[in-house]
DNA sequence: CTTGACTCCGTACCTTAGTACGGGGTGTAT
DNA sequence: ATACACCCCGTACTAAGGTACGGAGTCAAG
């Protein structure tokens, strides 16, 4: 456990600051989503402080729904100098999109549930149970 | 092309009655979803008509939300004697209660992005996009 | 100077739901 | 009798996003 304060991360502190496993940062770099470090004459990754940003950014836009790979697209776009906010806007907007027909699937799926599970009062074996039985029955909406 | 009217269908028969391709019944089959039925002399699969009815359970089960693994345990229920209609009726419910919580998540997604979108007035390079900035600058949420 | 924690690398494995491939046998229409 | 569609099987591959493993080297403290 060595705490002392130094002007770099070894990729064990960087994965601790960022919050996630120190393979999950191997894994980001083998995927273009931070950049390969300078090494130790050993061979040890020593990561610049700012290091944790970026690998924050990506978790971030992890949970606003992006894939890696649009992740890796994004941060393209700000290092390319013929881009524009624009295009980063456009992502977004179509990831909105994209979310708001995951949204209206899963709301479909939910009214069909809740219609189905309306249809069966709880009572009886399964072998007999409505839920079950209109699965089971053929079918409006495929082939 | 054999169309003679047989008591029983090749397996190629059943995945396009069912609307899957041939590999996905075998598929199901491994994943015990359905039954190994009979074979010919020459090891051919001979389905009965109703195993038309299954594969589309299957896949009507799917379309709502549950996964493969959890279809199997529906299709379990269904045989055991011991399980009643409400245990069946509890498992959509909880599937309900996932969708839910999906939804939610997707919401939050969509209300993060919608604001971060709206930051944007898309002029200038992506270099200074507050979109960009946002995401890199450093964060409430995580650690 | 040894111990224990950390790091290196490559590779394999995980989940979900299939899809593809290759080499072989079969069924049947012409 | 031969072409062609269909079927068999096992295995490998896909996508995404990691996680785990094993053997070796390294670092800092006691």
């Amino acid at each position: 456990m060595k705490t002392k304060k130094m002007r770099f991360l070894t990729i064990g502190q960087l994965a601790h600051r960022a919050g996630v496993g120190v393979e999950t940062i191997r894994f980001y770099e083998r995927k273009g989503l931070i950049a390969e470090p300078p090494r130790s004459a050993s061979g040890y990754r020593h990561y610049a402080m700012n290091a944790v940003r970026r690998v924050r950014f990506v978790r971030r836009a992890k949970a606003l729904g992006f894939s890696l790979k649009e992740i890796s697209e994004l941060l393209a776009l700000r290092v390319d100098p013929s881009s524009t906010c624009g295009d980063v806007r456009q992502r977004a907007e179509s990831k909105i999109g994209e979310i708001n027909e995951r949204i209206t699937g899963l709301e479909e799926m939910k009214a069909a549930l809740t219609r189905l599970s309306a249809s069966c009062r709880g009572r009886g074996p399964a072998s007999e149970c409505p839920i079950l039985d209109e699965l089971d029955r053929s079918a409006e909406s495929e082939h």
